[in-house]
DNA sequence: GGATACATGTAAGATGTTACATGATTGT
DNA sequence: ACAATCATGTAACATCTTACATGTATCC
């Protein structure tokens, strides 16, 4: 999950300029939780950020202590390259928490057209990966349910139908809501 | 996910003593590649293991190349003590992928009735955890499925909830087995 | 005025990634 | 002999964790 931390902070930044602690503050109230409030890991990402010129304190700096910071222009960019990324199969392995985050801002960033592109392709590439997973266990033996390590696998199977039928259903709604 | 990996590497070495090279391997061919197979990582942590005295080098060293290792005995306690941790919410929102590596473990190395302790306190955590997720959408309006991020929130959601009925399902299939 | 929350930061250490390097073994 | 695969290792870099440190604002 390499540098989603980095994307967490400027899509949310990108929603509303404000401090480090704000956003830590959302990773510890919100579902957001998975990512990491430690100042050890914000704070740097921050200063990273701002060197690379994707953020910028806020003009306004009324504030004496707080410093906020907004997104600046090559970070929308480089915001709206990440959102549009194909999914790839090592993203359906490695990066769920990464490609939920990116349809969580693909729709105010780059729009409904491509949120449901997005859709496709997560569809698509969970499909595939179902599928790969089915020819293993088939190859494996027909007695999957025998063992602990066979119920563990359909643990990750389940959750990847689970997943499949979720794009499913958001993707004919999104499209619904189209019309 | 901190040292995972080399819990992974553990619990493989106590199914069959093997090589480093065997054991990326398995991380490559089969559903246990969200483990990392590169020789960064595995090789530096089999020495750790190593400087542990969790492994140690198979005496029947033969081969010239290969390094095979077994399993001591300190490092059969350390399995087992891992696999016996209980289940906390951090498991549940940060260690999906070691508690379900504990499950396929746990019944070769601990037995059964582990087994099913393991799987009513995995219940019992995801349970509270969904209840705490469906607390927070109260709060956060009934609005949920209006925009993207909402729909996000009912992905984890549903993930969650097929996990729950995996626990329930294959707890009570394995309790039958047990009488 | 003292405790608590706000707000940012740094340092040490662990882990993992990518990329490179090196030799042995096997197949043709 | 030559290529491909086997098998291990290292180095540089990035990121995150834990723990510590520091000062400000606010509440009672």
């Amino acid at each position: 999950m390499a540098p989603s931390l980095e994307y967490a902070l400027l899509g949310l930044l990108r929603q509303k300029p404000q401090a480090g602690y704000d956003l830590r503050k959302q990773f510890v109230t919100t579902p957001m939780w998975h990512f990491s409030d430690s100042p050890g890991s914000v704070y740097p990402a921050l200063r990273r950020l701002h060197v690379r010129r994707w953020i910028a304190p806020s003009a306004s700096n009324g504030a004496r202590q707080r410093q906020v910071f907004r997104v600046t222009a090559a970070g929308r960019r480089a915001l709206v390259d990440w959102l549009q990324q194909p999914v790839t199969r090592d993203d359906i392995i490695w990066g769920q928490n990464e490609l939920i985050l990116r349809f969580a801002f693909l729709d105010e960033n780059v729009g409904r057209l491509a949120t449901l592109k997005f859709l496709e392709e997560f569809e698509r590439a969970l499909a595939a990966y179902i599928r790969e997973l089915r020819d293993f266990s088939a190859n494996f033996g027909p007695n999957i349910r025998s063992h602990t390590g066979g119920l563990a696998f359909l643990y990750g199977l389940e959750g990847y139908e689970a997943q499949l039928a979720w794009t499913r259903r958001v993707r004919q709604q999104l499209a619904e809501e189209l019309s």
